[in-house]
DNA sequence: TCTGGGGTCCTAGGACCC
DNA sequence: TCTGGGGTCCTAGGACCC
């Protein structure tokens, strides 16, 4: 355990709606949800304000209507954090090069690995304090964001102090006070202990960390199997040693779509099966990459879910033998009663490929099919950039039973632009009508106005950046 | 109107190999 | 015709995290 807490944990407040907030003036101290707001929706993100009736991350959105009606509700605009993100990140990066994203709001910094590490050796945790109060100006006045920033010797322990921090704070936990501070908290603070973990401890009568810690290990491991007991127990000791990572390479790429209404007819299931392997290879060559076993993921009716899977000899990325892999899993499936939930991954990820036998085999076999499949790949580049259009994968399609090609909808919080009024955001649409709020990061609260759903006036649009032009 | 989407890590059994 | 033991790979599922 290190002598001086020059571990830090950033955490973004209320990250996606605080972004929201910042770019839509109106919404400015006002309750905001961001997620799917479909029927099937929950909540990703739910402002300080919008907390305060209740409602918080996994909420279905459902259950949040009903605490919020007067909230606004709004897609997420994954491009934009995205953005955003990178400008915090990038900042981060000027304190060490050792940050550790661990999403796109929350990263670990290794201040001992950057300029500061020396002069952190010998001024100690002022010196810490210092530079991370820097750190959270820096984000308010260069990204028009809070955040919360925890320090200390250790991983957990910096995160257990950007948790106390919340929001808009700064905690810091010296070395030598990680046990007084872990004597305090509940077992659920441990990394690693989540609902199921939770109740196992709780029937052996564990509630607080101070009673994990006071337990010999072989009883952990006992309760909660080899390595998590063996974790967990040394979590309890403050005892952590994880080092901070920067570059991990993603192991695995999937895509899935819950659907608005279970999917009954097979065919039907067949084709949005195609689409979402067409939408994972598509990521998976955007990253440069390619793999070896297909995955299936199928959630029922009743929620009950399963996969299959198939490994290959060699890596592949060819969206033909990807495709037909999923086909023969779903093959595989009983689907009676519906499914709510389709999935497609890839994992056993390569940077290289290998000569692709496979596919070529398969490609010369299907070689009348060939016109099918430049039609197929055509059609999935037009849904990219309808994905890019609404700012990002937005949630669940449409239902459509017969097929009829999908309306142009306009979601809530989706940026506009209008050839008279300029760039706006949709606040809600039906009955034919589309109502916008004409406002920007930059400018005074704008004014609403209505429009027909088809008003040639009126196009979609990408997000602006939230201090005028970072 | 119950329960998203994208990940990681671990376990356990069977196959297979030496 | 009393049947080892260990390592590794594959598959399926589950817990957990943000």
């Amino acid at each position: 355990m290190r002598p001086v807490p020059s571990i830090l944990h950033l955490d973004m407040d209320a990250f996606f709606a605080s972004v929201e907030q910042a770019s839509k003036p109106s919404l400015r101290g006002k309750p905001v949800i961001v997620g799917g707001l479909g029927a099937r929706g929950v909540v990703s993100t739910a402002s300080y304000e919008a907390r305060r009736f209740g409602v918080h991350s996994a909420m279905a959105m459902a259950q949040a209507r009903r605490l919020a009606p007067n909230a606004a509700y709004l897609i997420p605009r994954f491009e934009l954090y995205r953005q955003v993100s990178d400008e915090v990140m990038a900042l981060l990066r000027e304190l060490s090069p050792l940050v550790e994203p661990l999403s796109l709001d929350e990263a670990f910094v290794d201040l001992a690995a950057g300029p500061y590490g020396e002069a952190l050796a010998t001024e100690g945790a002022e010196l810490a304090r210092a530079v991370a109060e820097d750190l959270r100006e820096d984000i308010r006045t260069k990204v028009g964001l809070t955040a919360s920033v925890g320090l200390s010797t250790t991983k957990f322990l910096a995160k257990i102090a950007s948790e106390q921090a919340k929001p808009d704070g700064l905690v810091l936990i010296e070395a030598g006070r990680e046990r007084e501070v872990l004597d305090t908290l509940s077992v659920r603070a441990l990394p690693g202990v989540g609902p199921a973990t939770e109740e196992t401890l709780r029937r052996a009568g564990l509630t607080q960390i101070r009673e994990v810690a006071a337990l010999p290990q072989e009883e952990l491991v006992h309760l909660l199997g080899r390595a998590h007991g063996a974790g967990v127990h040394a979590l309890a000791l403050g005892l952590d040693d994880r080092p901070v990572v920067a570059e991990r390479d993603a192991k695995s790429v999937s895509v899935e779509d819950t659907f608005e209404v279970d999917l009954l007819d097979r065919d039907h299931i067949v084709t949005e099966l195609e689409r979402l392997a067409d939408r994972c290879v598509r990521r998976l060559r955007a990253a440069g990459r390619s793999g070896r076993t297909v995955v299936v993921k199928i959630r029922r009716f009743d929620f009950s879910t399963l996969t299959r899977s198939e490994t290959l000899p060699a890596p592949t990325d060819d969206s033909l033998v990807i495709a037909q892999m999923a086909r023969r899993l779903l093959d595989s499936v009983e689907l009676l009663g519906g499914i709510r939930l389709l999935g497609v991954g890839v994992t056993g990820l390569a940077d290289w490929t290998q000569e692709d036998l496979f596919a070529q085999a398969l490609r010369e076999g299907l070689e009348e099919d060939a016109a099918d499949e430049a039609a197929g790949e055509a059609a999935g580049e037009e849904e990219a950039r309808e994905d890019a259009a609404y700012g990002g994968p937005a949630g669940p399609r449409a239902f459509h039973p017969g097929g009829e090609p999908k309306a142009r909808r306009w979601a809530p919080g989706q940026d506009v632009e209008h050839t008279e009024f300029g760039h706006g955001w949709v606040q809600g649409s039906g009955v034919g009508r589309v109502t916008v709020r004409f406002e920007t990061p930059n400018s005074p609260i704008g004014r609403v106005r209505t429009f027909a759903v088809d008003d040639p006036a009126l196009s979609t649009a990408g997000a602006l950046p939230l201090l005028g032009g970072v």
